[in-house]
DNA sequence: TGATTATATTCAATTATAATCATATAATAG
DNA sequence: CTATTATATGATTATAATTGAATATAATCA
């Protein structure tokens, strides 16, 4: 039995339309934003976002499986950052991507709660211990 | 009353989620794929692509609302181009489009369809009067 | 070992998207 | 005006995507 399958794109140059989907949901645009800048574990896109754990871990997987980001475990931690691979295949994109992102006032929103929660030394450890206290600081309720 | 839209992306920069959106549906990658290479109307589309009239024009109307392509009606034809607009201000983001649509063997076998039914000076008239006739030329089993 | 915790996954409900068929609309031709 | 035709739109169905709550898994800690 011969199976035509008319309507696929074939397998070359990746997945393009998977990687168009997984950039076209707004959650996971914020969370790229995030690793646009730097590598980070999951409880910690959770609080900055503040979005639910499997929420955040299921854009994850999403942003993952299209090939756009890694992740790597460290002890009980999973930190995600942006492959490189897709840095170098999809230049173009990817620097479109960048500067979209700084002319997006959502997203630099998240960029100054990010920048919130890294200048104040908080740790994953603390994220744990009283989330409450932190999500009050990046807020901008709490001084520390 | 107050509504807040937590989780909107603000109204800068166009709608950069839905042109992704738009994107990632191999459909329109395919209609895309002709128009970067030049202005067709919808029965053209429809008879080199081989799909159906209203799915064509659905997807055109996905990829217009998201500001991708823009039409323009000519008596009785609406004809589709990429919007000069998005051009310009997604620069990178479309030379990423052109440049990955030459690596697809998918996308160059339908600019092959679409140059074979250039060259054969098929009119949108001759698709209305014999457009069994004209897909069989596409697909290479008359000589014009 | 047992308890805790970070992350992933399953389930169920909801919502969005895509495709097809039939019909509406607007333009043209006679 | 009527018939035809290019395109758009409704209505429906099928499929896929999104979410929260609960649970599973795997690592750490005591």
């Amino acid at each position: 039995m011969i199976i035509i399958e008319y309507n696929h794109m074939g397998v070359d140059k990746l997945n393009l339309i998977e990687i168009f989907k997984a950039l076209g949901d707004k959650n996971r645009i914020r969370i790229l934003n995030l690793l646009i800048r730097q590598e980070l574990c999951v409880c910690e896109i959770e609080t900055v976002l503040n979005m639910t754990q499997s929420n955040a871990s299921r854009h994850l997987n999403k942003l993952k499986t299209s090939g756009i980001i890694t992740s790597e475990k460290e002890s009980q931690w999973v930190y995600y950052k942006v492959d490189n691979k897709f840095i170098e295949e999809n230049s173009l994109l990817y620097e479109f991507i960048k500067n979209m992102t700084v002319e997006n006032t959502q997203l630099q929103r998240d960029l100054e709660r990010l920048n919130r929660y890294k200048n104040s030394n908080f740790t994953c450890e603390q994220l744990r211990e009283d989330k409450r206290e932190v999500l009050k600081y990046l807020r901008g309720n709490v001084s520390k």
